[in-house]
DNA sequence: ACGACCGTGTCACTGTGTGGCACGGTTTGC
DNA sequence: GCAAACCGTGCCACACAGTGACACGGTCGT
């Protein structure tokens, strides 16, 4: 389905990089002008994308592609319950805040609030990282039973994203244990050189983990004095958001 | 570019009764069996949906349009800037409140966060409706220079949504001199017959409006003496946003 | 045990999408 | 000031990608 996969690719060049022209977008997909242009313009007939009114030959996205994006399953309710829970959070500790879901083996991204400092953790809502490599994902792994954890773990190779990645199943495994005994796990640089997280699991009516909480910072202003002060925060509010969600402690 | 466009309605069929199986979406959309399950393979060969875990014959989306979708124009920073009044808004009246952008003719919804009343309006993220039905449609007029307002109005005949949407272009002009006098808008039943609103419009460097915060509540529960109150809360709330995005008062 | 569903796979035909090329307009660089 | 180099647009013959009727095996409910 050649013709598919090559529009659903300028979308996504085009949510990349809009608002760009016909020219540009050909060459960094190198693929022929005409083609690209067709697709833009059946894109745009579709009403996925627009041309902008000043700039009449340069596309971007539509609401569309938003009103997709928002029915992702998990969203409505978790973020709904969350979101109060990131503000205060936020508030507290005047730093990033996330809410990640599992998909995969993966974390997902759907929602995050900044952080007051200027020197900041960059990151896209949408965009995922294996479950070992952030404090979210191991959360999760931590909140699941222990079987299946060790059935993520062992599917394939684990990726080492930084030198500070830690690929060996055993280790993490202790990790893990760790992490149910403190109720938050801490990641220093497992993901990025300089970033460090502290990040806990919400759990659904089931008890099973639904999405994690996390907070994300540049390494050097978390200390590890720092560390459960942040992580106690984190579960509290995580334990908090189960709560809304049906979950009761055993 | 017929594969394409059978493809994105696919996906956004799968996106509205996710999780889907092959004969039920293609009875929806009338299309042939086989070429659904094409359809459908193609789209989780590129990442779009992926077949469940539990059941693997029924589709939903993965995070790739939530990603997509997050990239939306003007996204990014009028929600890190409106959240934060928002949840002020929401916690003071406890009403859904809405913040909305405007995308051609209408006005599209970007982010909510509901209220805590058992009986509260429903509304879907990236969802748009003509600017004279809402408030917060009619904010951004108010907010605009006549003259593009006018243009906007005399371009398409204005749609009647309910038997109280004021479709008259004179009539309308005369409210926005109101909105512009009081700083903010409401309707009562102009979109949904139950349904009142109070927006105002948040305006960017330029002094034009990029955005509207509104209220919505269901009409029995908004009676005129409100009006003024809810009013002034939220246009403080819209003059703060504008503020931060770099507008300053003439 | 039967029929009515389901999801999957095949295959010949045709019509759709391809991409090289040429055009006119505007910006760039000399 | 004038090329040359870019832009976005449009055309068209050819080839192959996408189509959809049909058949198959499995799993329900009756």
């Amino acid at each position: 389905m050649r013709s598919v996969s090559v529009a659903l690719a300028v979308l996504e060049a085009v949510a990349e990089q809009q608002p760009v022209g016909v020219s540009e977008l050909s060459r960094a997909m190198q693929l022929p002008k005409s083609t690209t242009q067709r697709m833009l313009l059946t894109l745009g007939q579709l009403g996925w994308i627009r041309a902008g009114a000043e700039e009449p030959t340069r596309w971007s996205l539509t609401s569309k592609a938003l009103s997709i994006g928002s029915r992702h399953r998990g969203d409505e309710e978790i973020r709904r319950v969350a979101l109060p829970a990131m503000h205060t959070l936020s508030a507290a500790t005047g730093e990033t805040v996330h809410l990640s879901v599992p998909e995969e083996r993966r974390v997902v991204l759907i929602e995050k609030i900044e952080g007051v400092h200027p020197v900041r953790t960059h990151t896209t809502i949408g965009n995922g990282a294996p479950l070992h490599t952030t404090a979210s994902g191991k959360a999760i792994l931590a909140a699941m039973p222990e079987a299946q954890a060790r059935a993520l773990l062992v599917a394939v190779p684990l990726e080492a994203l930084t030198e500070h990645t830690q690929t060996d199943v055993a280790a993490l495994q202790e990790e893990l244990v760790r992490v149910r005994r403190d109720g938050y796990a801490v990641t220093v640089g497992t993901r990025h050189p300089e970033i460090a997280a502290v990040g806990a699991a919400v759990l659904g009516t089931s008890g099973l983990p639904v999405a994690s909480l996390s907070l994300s910072l540049p390494a050097h202003r978390f200390p590890q004095p720092l560390w459960s002060e942040f992580g106690e925060q984190v579960a509290r509010a995580a334990t908090e958001c189960s709560r809304q969600l049906g979950w009761r402690p055993a």
